[in-house]
DNA sequence: ATTTAATATGACCGATCAGTCATATGACTG
DNA sequence: CAGTCATATGACTGATCGGTCATATTAAAT
């Protein structure tokens, strides 16, 4: 955690550090982001960097921290899924919300999957705990829904989850790649971006999930 | 490409440089890989490397298309698929094979695969051209199984290369994890992974997505 | 034995990095 | 004013990096 000292500064000064070292983390891996290159863009000198975080690796993970927070907020913030709602139905909202989270903090969101899924920085133990989490989280999910009868129980536990989660985890990229560039579509020409709809894209790639897993007759 | 002099060295000696900066650039992605690692581990001088290859570039690219090399003799060495083949039969083949080349070679296809989907240290157009070729490639399957009649003709073109791609790409490393053998261990050669089942994984796999896809009635 | 060419070597260079620290600045207190 | 304390500063350190180069070694050819 940043020292109080970064908290007294100006909101205005503090954010800006925060948004430069955001950019930082998003572009480049944990080891080779620049402490060097964040205060020279910020305009701070490098002592007071010291001064703020203990060391690289504390402004890295306040940063995860954050990014966390605000996906939690984001999710908040938009209407809650029923608890008892229909397990793709959930899907469907967990799929739309989590890519719009990613358009709306698209740099924020880089720096948490390098977190989840590329870069691991120190030893495997923070991480893997948060990580082995998440996948008990998709286990329990699969299991609602072989329970509900929407997933056909002879399929293995650990094969849907894998299924389920890097559809997921990468769903947004796809979202946001797909409005730069449609790099796949070479044949009918560009793509207009603004009519890219990701609930329709959510919604078609759910449907597909939700017939691919339901129970065998 | 390396120098002449690296392809007279004795076999057994390049083959340790090799297999070294196969390990490190496994290991470390492109920038953080070491060559002075490297020369250290291979009881080498600094200036000796540079004989051989013309800059860090210059074996990087090397491995890479050793690694195509490798998966390309990997697949053929198998029986391959009937051009006539039903889709997902052919997709049934590749995804197991090609999880196979990974068990059979962790480090290069991991140096792959952050060369495809991780890591991009020159600009984006030496690889992206890759990239688009193979999405181009799963775009032509898509529109044969639309063709055949075993995708649902209304599907979003690229959604479903998305799911297809991100699903091949990853499947390989699920399979790994689940066997919770680490690389090193296939590395030493101590798995026979041979006695893996992964046709069965795969084949669940195939069929929830054949499912998924099926044109609905 | 002498010359020539190929190869091996490691000290060295400039750049960059994370992190430190003595010192300077400024703001508040008495 | 003087004294105190939080904060700001950037030159500096030691480490590591990719890459170079003058020199040494070896092998081949004459």
């Amino acid at each position: 955690m940043p020292q109080q000292t970064f908290f007294n500064l100006p909101d205005e000064k503090r954010q800006l550090i925060l948004d430069l070292a955001i950019e930082e983390f998003a572009q480049h891996d944990y080891k080779n982001a620049s402490i060097s290159n964040l205060v020279a863009r910020a305009g701070i000198a490098k002592g007071s960097f010291y001064q703020y975080f203990e060391d690289k690796r504390d402004l890295y993970l306040y940063l995860i921290q954050i990014a966390g927070e605000e996906k939690k907020r984001f999710l908040e913030q938009k209407s809650p899924p029923n608890p008892g709602m229909h397990l793709f139905d959930f899907l469907r909202w967990a799929m739309s919300e989590g890519a719009r989270f990613e358009f709306s903090n698209p740099l924020l969101a880089q720096v948490a999957y390098r977190a989840l899924f590329s870069d691991r920085p120190f030893g495997n133990d923070p991480f893997n705990q948060l990580q082995d989490m998440v996948m008990a989280y998709y286990l329990s999910l699969v299991q609602l829904g072989k329970s509900q009868g929407v997933i056909e129980g002879d399929l293995d536990d650990s094969l849907v989850v894998f299924l389920l989660s890097t559809i997921f985890n990468n769903f947004g990229k796809f979202v946001l790649e797909s409005q730069k560039i449609a790099p796949t579509d070479l044949a009918s020409g560009s793509v207009d971006y603004r009519s890219v709809n990701m609930d329709e894209l959510a919604g078609q790639l759910i449907a597909i999930l939700q017939r691919g897993l339901a129970p065998r007759n």
